[in-house]
DNA sequence: TTTAAAACATTGCGT
DNA sequence: ATGTTTTAAA
């Protein structure tokens, strides 16, 4: 294993961060800031300063970030070792603990796991035989909440409302009945593994080195957790950004911070600030949001790329025109960068799920194709979940909820009412369902309620069925079984194929294929396991008997159950280019090139339901720190309820008003070149550019008026520009889109005919009449580019970095120029925020410093920085890249809505210029001089030190299309509806399908 | 009385 | 698309 290679690819307080000999390391890291690149660096240095793989524990919070922090340990090492370590979620490296050792603390082997479906269901059967008159999922949501925090039942000793004596009887009874069931939902995993770790240490005394993700997510239970991983050698390091903890409701705390700062005070902290993602000026947004949090540990973000585009924040009228406006700006940015943006580079983040609606409708009529992200499970779809509980039943007959699902799948004529019954008599007779009708049906014990001929028939055939399931298991017949046999052996049993018919004859045809997919996914899970790469094997300690291998089922079950995965992928082949819809939760840890946050609204973001309006802000900041080049926040006046909606007081002005546009950019030459830039994607040529942007209905943002209102003036100008017709970029266009779009703008259907021209010449006129980009500009500059290779800024060498600082200083408790964690809490050093906002003397060089003596390192609260470095090249200069234009470029500027005369550059750097820096820059005039808005333009660009996007972030978009785009077709119904439509699934128009 | 089919309402994040 | 309530049939 090669250290320097390990090495190679950091910037300074990376490096720093992976190679540290503290013991206890906290690296705060804030967004695109090569967080898992960071911690996979660090697992495999300690790896190579000679630390065995199995005596290294990795946690995580999310299958998918266990999945890539595994494949990137694989590649950074090389030998296949990554597969010995001790890492996965920390659910899954609990329940591996407790199928080993469980049997220490009286957890019957094989035991289930049961997902928050089952636990609703155990609590809404707890709730009716009650009759309390608690919400099941409020019930549900209070137990988790008292779970991990570990707050058993009965805790409390405050005096008791007859709500709160529902509530302890609830809880009670439903661990209970998990009991009964051999169940541990999501919080007894950890719970006990807790119990067990407390109780028998000498389990984790292997353990060296313990390695948390997202260390911000973690509750008090996980906490406790890491600290008993690490109770033998207390060597632990911690990643994460208290601005991105945004799980607060299921019990995350941002605590854990101080708390482990507490607990290790020696813990050395490295915050890594330089941001690969997105571009100065929507960090500095970003910023202007998170900055308002005066709770919040000082902290920056160091943009490395231009200052680009600034966001937009864009009020509509309602939330109609919203997704309409969101269309329209898809199309146009597309259209005017050429081939530079594809589908995939978009995504729309929302709130709360339900408001992809209107959302969805809109793109569904301008044929573009999106997907949605999250929703419902690939195993939590009927046709799957029943198999799944035929599977659970099988492997654990006691599962109580699952035979009761499948007990009248397919029908025996035996139906809830008797289910009921027959629950209540288990219950009673305090057995669990299953050896009730065992006995009832081996003729041991008649059962207390009279059963029809029928369904005494299909119980005992289904008793049967199970029984020989569990043989085939087990081996008994005759060799085991493999997940697969034993599938096909409950498909061909219960009929199923003919149920799937009957039951749902439209759908059948996928949802069989569904249940094949399953099937694949069980051989090949199977294959994983035998091959060794899910290696779940702990290191044997001595004097401590382990339990042999749980068998694959159980494990097969497990995963399913842990998993959160949704397969949506539509054909085979190369995935279509669609646009993202998710949620920002589901978003986090992603990014796109352009982002749209719609419904920035009072009661959206920050929720109405939400309890903490901080972790709202932090919402916001997650989702505008996803962008890399273009973001779009929008409003409506009128929300989709009709009601009057106020802007989320997160982006209200003063705070904001000077980082935002009020409507979306011009996209000119100067702003596709820098988005080119920041994506490191080669610029578009012309012609594709004019050829892209010729079906456009403008260029320009002013098809819907800025104030949201419809005035007249505003209205009769929109009715000139309809004339038009639009299509849909690079598609033919749709019939039925221009009738629904004329339904919002029904005034102009009439004369779309009359005042039809191509309507290449009538954008260009604009454009020209506007004093926007002409074609012959353009080409300039693009010629200009092209000659250039286009991506001649970052093609400098890799500077060295300042070793001098970091080597030999690992021992000190704090890095220079980073303050310990505690010290920033205690008062949040004013000069970082202030720094970033008003830039001095002191803290910033000149400009001309920077273009002149480059290389040279730039002390930013003194930690190394190093200045792009200047080549003599032709044409444009790298170091352009390091010019700080006056901060007029980017302050603020009325815009008037009539085409003005002068020719304007908007909230743009000009990076072309080819004369030197100017000095003094030029102010432009307007109502008021802009102030400096930000201390971006004080922030060198890091070029040099950047690496190719894609090697550092593969979570983005390829995740996403990723593994399953090629499987088959998932049986997904569509329609230009929004709700069937709906989430885990996905949209193509016509035009982009395959044949 | 129990079961099946039809009409009606609802949808907050992930392990 | 699922869960719940109402209504018709066995």
């Amino acid at each position: 294993m090669d250290i320097n290679g390990i090495l190679a690819n950091l910037n300074s307080s990376q490096h720093a961060a992976v190679s540290s000999a503290a013991d206890t390391l906290a690296i705060l890291a804030g967004p695109g800031s090569g967080k898992t690149h960071t911690l996979t660096s660090r697992t495999a240095w300690l790896l190579a300063q000679g630390l065995q793989p199995w005596n290294i524990i990795v946690a995580t919070f999310t299958v998918k970030s266990a999945r890539e922090m595994k494949e990137r340990i694989g590649k950074l090492i090389g030998n296949g070792l990554e597969s010995k370590l001790i890492l996965g979620t920390f659910h899954s490296i609990a329940r591996r603990y407790l199928a080993r050792y469980g049997h220490l603390i009286d957890i019957k082997k094989d035991f289930g796991i049961a997902d928050s479906a089952d636990s609703l269901a155990i609590i809404k059967r707890i709730i009716k035989r009650n009759r309390f008159m608690i919400d099941p999922k409020v019930a549900r949501n209070r137990i988790s909440g008292h779970k991990s925090r570990d707050q058993p039942p009965g805790s409390q000793k405050t005096p008791k409302s007859v709500e709160a004596q529902e509530f302890e009887i609830c809880f009670t009874e439903y661990e209970a009945a998990l009991k009964i069931s051999n169940l541990l939902d999501y919080d007894d995993l950890l719970l006990r593994c807790v119990e067990l770790l407390r109780s028998h240490p000498s389990c984790i005394s292997n353990v060296e080195a313990v390695l948390i993700d997202e260390f911000q997510d973690t509750n008090l239970v996980q906490f406790d957790l890491m600290r008993l991983f690490a109770a033998e050698r207390k060597r632990i390091t911690i990643v994460g950004d208290p601005d991105q903890s945004i799980y607060g409701f299921r019990a995350a705390e941002i605590k854990n911070y101080k708390r482990m700062l507490r607990q290790y005070p020696d813990t050395v902290t490295i915050a890594l600030e330089e941001n690969y993602r997105s571009s100065g000026s929507i960090l500095l947004a970003a910023l202007g949001v998170i900055e308002q949090d005066t709770s919040r540990v000082a902290r920056l973000l160091m943009p490395t790329h231009t200052v680009g585009t600034r966001p937009v924040l864009r009020k509509l009228s309602g939330a109609y025109k919203e997704a309409e406006w969101i269309v329209m700006e898809i199309q146009r940015c597309r259209g005017l960068t050429g081939n530079l943006l594809d589908l995939n580079d978009i995504a729309i983040l929302l709130r709360s799920a339900s408001l992809s609606r209107l959302i969805e409708t809109a793109l569904g009529k301008a044929g573009i194709a999106y997907k949605m992200v999250g929703g419902l499970r690939f195993y939590d779809r009927v046709e799957i979940k029943t198999i799944l509980d035929y599977l659970r039943v099988i492997n654990q007959p006691d599962n109580n909820d699952a035979l009761a699902r499948i007990i009248n799948t397919p029908s025996r004529r035996i139906g809830e009412a008797t289910i009921k019954l027959l629950l209540e008599e288990a219950n009673r007779g305090k057995v669990s369902l299953w050896s009730l009708i065992l006995r009832s049906v081996q003729g041991n014990q008649t059962l207390a309620i009279k059963l029809q001929k029928q369904a005494e028939q299909g119980l005992s055939k289904l008793v049967n069925m199970i029984i020989t399931g569990g043989k085939k298991l087990a081996g008994t017949l005759k060799e085991r079984s493999t997940i697969t046999e034993i599938i096909e052996f409950v498909i061909e049993k219960t009929d199923y194929e003919k149920w799937l018919e009957v039951h749902h004859d439209d759908v059948h045809k996928g949802r069989w294929d569904n249940v094949q997919e399953l099937i694949t996914q069980a051989s090949d899970f199977q294959d994983l396991v035998t091959s060794g790469y899910e290696d779940e094997t702990l290191p044997h300690v001595e004097g401590l008997k382990q339990e042999d291998d749980d068998n694959y089922l159980s494990r097969f079950l497990a995963n399913v159950a842990l998993a959160s995965e949704v397969k949506n992928s539509e054909e085979e082949g190369a995935p279509i280019a669609q646009v993202t819809i998710s949620t920002i939760h589901a978003a986090k840890g992603l990014e796109w090139p352009v982002v749209f946050i719609p419904a920035t609204y009072q009661g959206s973001i920050p929720h109405s339901r939400a309890e903490d309006g901080d972790e709202e802000r932090r919402l916001l900041y997650v989702a505008m720190t996803r962008a890399q080049a273009l973001l779009y926040m929008s409003y409506p006046l009128k929300s989709s309820s009709g009601e009057a909606a106020t802007l989320s007081p997160f982006l209200a002005p003063p705070s904001t008003t000077r980082l935002l546009e009020k409507r979306g950019p011009s996209l000119g030459s100067h702003t596709v070149q820098s988005i080119s830039q920041i994506l490191r994607r080669d610029l578009p040529s012309v012609s594709s550019i004019s050829e892209s942007c010729s079906s456009l209905r403008s260029i320009e943002d002013d098809i819907f008026p800025v104030d949201g209102e419809d005035s007249k003036e505003a209205e009769s100008k929109f009715n000139s520009l309809m004339g038009i017709p639009t299509f849909s970029l690079g598609q033919q266009a749709p019939k039925r889109r221009r009738v629904e779009l004329g339904r919002s703008m029904s005034n102009i259907e009439g004369v779309a005919g009359q005042n039809w021209k191509p309507s290449y010449t009538t954008t260009m006129d604009r454009a020209s009449t506007m004093g926007f980009v002409s074609a012959g500009s353009h080409l300039e500059v693009l010629n200009e580019q092209s000659i250039n290779g286009g991506k001649g800024l970052i093609q400098d060498g890799v500077p060295k970095l300042e070793e001098k600082i970091l080597a030999g200083k690992t021992k000190a408790k704090v890095l220079k120029g980073q303050g310990n964690l505690l010290a920033f809490v205690g008062k949040p050093q004013p000069d970082l925020s202030s720094a970033m906002l008003h830039p001095t003397e002191s803290t910033v060089p000149r400009e001309s410093k920077m273009v002149s003596q480059a290389p040279k390192t730039v002390n930013c609260f003194n930690r190394p920085r190093i200045a792009a470095s200047t080549s003599e090249r032709p044409g444009i200069t790298p170091a352009l890249a390091a010019h700080r234009l006056g901060p007029s470029q980017i302050g603020s500027r009325p815009r008037l809505q009539v085409p003005e005369t002068e020719p304007q550059r908007r909230n743009e750097y000009v990076f072309l210029s080819s004369s030197p820096p100017r000095p003094q820059p030029v102010i432009p005039d307007g109502p008021h001089p802009p102030e400096t808005p930000a201390g971006l333009t004080t922030k060198p660009p890091l070029l040099p030190l950047i690496r190719p996007a894609l090697s550092m972030h593969t979570t983005s978009i390829s995740i996403l299309n990723g593994s399953m785009a090629t499987k088959k077709t998932l049986g997904v119904k569509r329609s230009l509806d929004g709700w069937s439509s709906r989430k885990g699934q996905s949209f193509v128009p016509p035009s982009q399908k395959r044949p």
